[in-house]
DNA sequence: TTGACATTACGAAGCTCTTCGTATATCTTT
DNA sequence: AAAGATATACGAAGAGCTTCGTAATGTCAA
């Protein structure tokens, strides 16, 4: 299994890669600054330190590079769960999930969603 | 609603004087290297920043001072959560709920309380 | 081809967190 | 009281992350 543990900014970097595919550092960057201030050579040097983290790989063929995830979301976010699981929770995801799902309003409809999945794995084992 | 947010470091800390109540540097320093070597006096200078940050108080009437977690435990826990999910989730709890059931094995026992725990949730709006 | 502009490369500063060495103070034991 | 053990205070170093200024390079249009 990959190991993938990117910091705070490199996941929102990893967010909009994930979600628009192969990007520019203009692109990232536009995105970025959507949200909050952040300088272009900023952005740039996280992406550089990210591609030699192996974070992203990137194609430069031409002048402006393009970037792309190589961490997936799926093994990234299970990755991030972990650990925050054993630094939060001595290791308990359901302590984790239960304080997740008594700290925030829920609607009826993620609550059906949560319903099948526990009855997802209640037939497997 | 306070708003503490500890290091990895200090919420191993934290975790300790949750669960054992008022302690000394001495006693800290011996639980932590239950798990894992940690100089006396590194223990001593988080613990004394913490109490700059307010993250705990200490008593010192007598020679060896008695740290006290101010931070509370759900409180603190619930500061966690909700960061790691705006961060890692795009804000959306069930996503890091539905991620992290999936992500481990879960006993049914655990599953029959987390579904108490939506019954519970489902009643109440 | 030359000037204007966009992009990349590089280095360094500032910040936080962690770690520990050393100095100083306090208690205990003989 | 002196020696030894234990505690606290303080400062600083090192690592990782973020930020940005500046220099170098590439591109394109006039």
């Amino acid at each position: 299994m990959s190991n993938f543990k990117p910091t705070d900014s490199e996941l929102e970097i990893l967010h909009i890669l994930w979600e628009n595919g192969p990007s520019s550092v203009r692109y990232i960057n536009d995105m970025l600054n959507e949200r909050r201030d952040v300088g272009y050579t900023t952005t740039l040097k996280l992406m550089q330190i990210m591609n030699e983290k192996g974070l992203v790989k990137r194609d430069t063929a031409a002048k402006t590079h393009i970037y792309i995830a190589v961490a997936k979301e799926n093994d990234t976010k299970n990755n991030l769960v972990n650990d925050f699981v054993n630094v939060a929770f001595h290791g308990s995801a359901m302590n984790l999930v239960m304080q997740a799902l008594g700290n925030t309003k829920s609607s009826p409809e993620e609550l059906e969603d949560l319903k099948a999945l526990i009855s997802k794995l209640e037939n497997q084992s």
